[in-house]
DNA sequence: ATAGTGAATTGGACTTTGTCCATGTCGTGG
DNA sequence: CCACGACATGGACAAAGTCCAATTCACTAT
């Protein structure tokens, strides 16, 4: 996120999207998407969406945190909290808990696809497996639940924990 | 667990498998197989073991932690925490994150499996669904990565949540 | 049966992750 | 440009887990 640096205008300059040219098209779609939903578009809002349209990582709530301190320095946690919340309920955003600690958040919610993570060091990558997973498990088993969505994650070790082991 | 109440004796006293007859037949298996591993057999160890056979429900350390202090009241948290580690990484044991909060232990480790969770209470249900997940990622996708297990998560709505939200 | 020794346990401090709430601020419709 | 209600703030709190020095105890060899 070294890309630009600039200062959020105050909140009390009406700001829209086609004044910060260099968002990336896919955002501005977003908080456009997002206020015709009634969302208020507050400067906090607005960076929480750039950091996580920045790099498609999968990034923990605490590094949303200091990557929107650093444009907007006087971000709290609770914010940041607070929004990552509203985009996952609005299905902008999802939530992936692949290990018990700090919860991911991917910004990539509008494509299926599924993760593979390192058990060594953590990292994620977006993977896409072939087929339908949620074809697999049959109506016999599905004991009278109703079943919205499946989310698979594969585990191994990545090539650079692999060669550090080695 | 209000099945049998008996206190573990003195860990000074020697105690083998057949001392406590009522121990279900899988876990005796499973601390034999445990202690010919190099385990040390510890009256807290066994506890923890006890408690994850009991009912193959998946319960959170802290359960567990609950569960064992019936038998052992002294037990301290510590040792749970390091106990159900040990039998993760022995592979008796399986670890899953559902919900980003604590993480749950599967004793079931021995048959392969996933899980369906009820989005709204939490419960967790073992589902078993056809075909091996691992085949659906090509190796195209796999990015150098050792991929060594996935873990399918179909999260839903169960039956009687479904009735009370009707 | 007993002693020695290194592994296991303890409990309490500490960290990380997340939630809650009272207060104050600001975005937005009119 | 005002008013109002949604939003942000930060600090206290809670939950989940880790770490460590001191102590206890299971196992092996005698």
């Amino acid at each position: 996120m070294d890309k630009v640096q600039f200062t959020i205008m105050t909140n009390s300059r009406h700001i829209t999207g086609s004044d910060i040219p260099w968002y990336p098209d896919g955002m501005s779609d977003l908080l456009e998407r997002l206020r015709t939903r009634g969302w208020r578009l507050t400067a906090q809002r607005r960076v929480v969406a750039e950091v996580l349209d920045g790099d498609h990582v999968h990034l923990t709530a605490d590094e949303v945190h200091a990557r929107a301190a650093r444009l907007l320095p006087e971000i709290s946690r609770a914010t940041v909290y607070n929004t990552l919340g509203e985009l996952v309920t609005l299905g902008e955003v999802l939530e992936v808990s692949t290990d018990g600690r700090a919860r991911r958040y991917d910004p990539n919610a509008h494509h299926a696809h599924q993760h593979l993570v390192c058990s060594h060091c953590g990292t994620i990558r977006d993977v896409h497996p072939v087929g339908d997973p949620l074809a697999a498990l049959p109506a016999g088993e599905r004991f009278g639940f109703t079943v919205s969505d499946v989310e698979v994650t594969y585990r191994g070790t990545c090539p650079d924990c692999s060669a550090t082991a080695a």
